[in-house]
DNA sequence: GATGAATGAGTCTTCATTCAT
DNA sequence: TATGAATGAAGACTCATTCAT
């Protein structure tokens, strides 16, 4: 039934018991988290029972609730883990772009960006999907909503970083990206389909094409109108 | 001499009751499917409980099942009519702008179904709301992807109308296309922020832009190339 | 869907309205009847709904309740119905066996009886089966045991009429003549094995064998004692 | 150094409580067929709710579907643990007949059968009550009915043995004699009435008697027509 | 009289959570 | 601390019966 974990054993050899203990906690928390995440992800969150995560997670049923305050409680913690790492790596991203010497650098940072997290997306297909549809969750179309919301302020202030425009325009524009990046990400997680390095190139040209043209309309943006973008792209990942 | 249909009388009496009854069936459905859209909207598909929408509907519970199967039925009887509906409204839009005597009028046409499009939404928001989250409902996941992956389909194949291009690519564009609309949707529906005028005209600018970008590198598309569109969009709604 | 009743019009031509409603009353009482004895005979009271024998009655729901007081009404009916029927053929029988002239004259009358009350069961299957398990329904338990009990008594006394015996062996003797007799009808319904003529004339042959061999140790009973109502048997149906 | 069994300890304890958890199991499920048997018994299946199952049992609802799957499983749980136990019974009790040294033997042999078995109808009446009617479960009937036929075919071949006749005649036989055990179970169940011993005699002799007289046709069966039988009676228990 | 839409009490069944061992 | 048996509130669905048309 149960397979030698090996390579858990041989990350942390236990010399005491104490160190032992600690390390089954969170072993067995891991565990848990690994069963829901899979469970959540094939089944989603209302047809996956708690009884599912412990079977396969190999504990009993009141253990489950020693690691979890209760059922909404595993979901946020998948949440909440995945969320400030990729929180955190948005925010890496737009200093490294506000950082960027000159346009094509800037573009190549964003490439990077987002065929690091279609990378992961990939990698963790399952994590990403269990948390699809998390306004299923009682308080968690809030919660999703709040952080949405508050990535697309990023967003748009890093798109309002050229000059003062409408911040409800830059809002929806900043939706959008998201919105584009969101169907790839689903259609990855679906079916495999666009590859990070594809998805990542397609988005990031599509994406800029958009945003060109809708700064076009603003003289400030006249750094954007020339191809360097284009030619920056294509230095990168000649088709 | 015998009625031949004296059976028949005995059997269904065609009287002006069965017209009275046909109306208080429809208007007995109705409501039940008012009820059921507000409340799923409101709360969710799993936190609306059928008694709860046959207490709004003022009838009771076995009433329910007179006019569907179960809990799931009542969702996709709602499903169905909203899809049938957009997806004819889809399949027009794309016919018009195939016929479109030019690259203007074919803008302008989209700007046209865009805006109607959302206009729509706002109108029947709790519908459209009610139907996010449709994967939480069993093989509701299934018939949202399969739904989504023939509108992506069939905006692909528009797409690469123009000429020869990567399948795939095209496909990603076109869900990126939809993620974008999506997501305006969605801000549209929980904020009520962009308008659905606003909404058109940024997508449409966005949108072919980012589809411009896109087919930059493909000779064949030279006709985006020049900015007719653009002036076709200050001409219809100048900002 | 209607079969034109040819038969039934045969039967009754109507020439004033008034007859015919009678009539109608009447036809329509028989077609629940009907449907019901199927339904019944089929799955069972519990698993058949008032709805399933108004749809194949044809008629309303509302209908049933002009007919019959509720479901146990109908079931009640046709249970009066057989048993009515069943009782007096009973009846008539035990007065034509003790009426008759000598032992052979009687086990003919009693081969005669089973013989009779088996085809009865085989041309109406449905409406034997239908009744078993009466015990199902609400008081149905008492109805039936009640029913039984009359039917016991009856033949222990019958039985008794040879001599003075123990009451309470008599009883025993009556059911398990009724009870032998019970187990044939009841294979006859269900596999339609022993015909009516073979299960006559082997219940008579291994009734009469049980109850000669309980009565030998009474002197009285003497007459039984002697081959003629074996040969009696053999003249009658030589096999 | 490694200990083999961490991962085992951590997932299964096997300390004392593991066995008066497997008591307090047993326990439990034995009540709840405890009050399930009696009220069965005492209402019947349809009549018999759940709730009343479990309240009688002094177990809460959900307990009820930790053993067993629906209403239905325990019924059927009951019903084949009786079952099990009689056919097994009835299999010894017809292999000693034939080991028999005698005809007498073999008499006694059927009567201490006989009595047992009724004894066992008394002491366990709600039992077998609950088990009357099976037909109305679902499934039931074609359960019971398979249950019955292979006794039937077991105890033909039994009436078979002493020499070639006809298979449907000695299913016919065989039915009787089983139709008329079933009707003193069903007095003796109902009104206490025949005492076990009076119910092994009677039926006894009221079986022999029938069945001897079906094979006096017979010339084979010459053992059984003499009168050593109705002696071996007369020893075992004289009245 | 007939129709069939509407009723609503009744039941089974589920599953997140607790707690004695 | 882990276990898993027990809990019980909650919710979906049924179906005999009524009643407006």
């Amino acid at each position: 039934m149960r397979q030698p974990d090996a390579d858990a054993d041989a990350t942390h050899r236990p010399t005491r018991t104490r160190h032992t203990q600690a390390e089954r906690r969170d072993r067995t928390k891991g565990r848990l988290l690994e069963a829901a995440v899979l469970l959540f992800s094939e089944h989603g969150y209302h047809r996956t029972q708690v009884m599912d995560i412990v079977n396969r997670a190999r504990v009993s049923a009141g253990t489950f609730y020693r690691y979890f305050d209760d059922k909404q409680g595993i979901f946020f913690a998948i949440a909440e883990e995945l969320s400030c790492h990729e929180v955190e790596e948005a925010r890496k991203a737009r200093q490294m772009v506000l950082e960027a010497a000159d346009f094509p650098a800037a573009v190549r940072t964003m490439v990077h960006y987002l065929e690091r997290h279609f990378e992961r997306v990939v990698d963790r297909a399952p994590l990403y999907r269990a948390l699809m549809n998390s306004g299923v969750v009682d308080r968690g179309r809030d919660h999703a909503w709040a952080m949405k919301e508050k990535a697309v302020c990023a967003l748009a202030e890093q798109l309002g970083a050229a000059g003062p425009r409408d911040t409800d325009d830059l809002q929806s524009l900043a939706r959008m990206v998201m919105g584009a990046i969101s169907e790839l990400r689903y259609a990855m997680i679906h079916s495999g389909k666009p590859s990070p390095a594809d998805a990542a190139r397609l988005a990031t040209r599509f994406l800029q094409g958009g945003l060109t043209a809708y700064s076009t309309r603003a003289p400030r943006y006249t750094e954007l109108h020339d191809d360097s973008w284009r030619r920056a792209l294509d230095d990168e990942a000649p088709v």
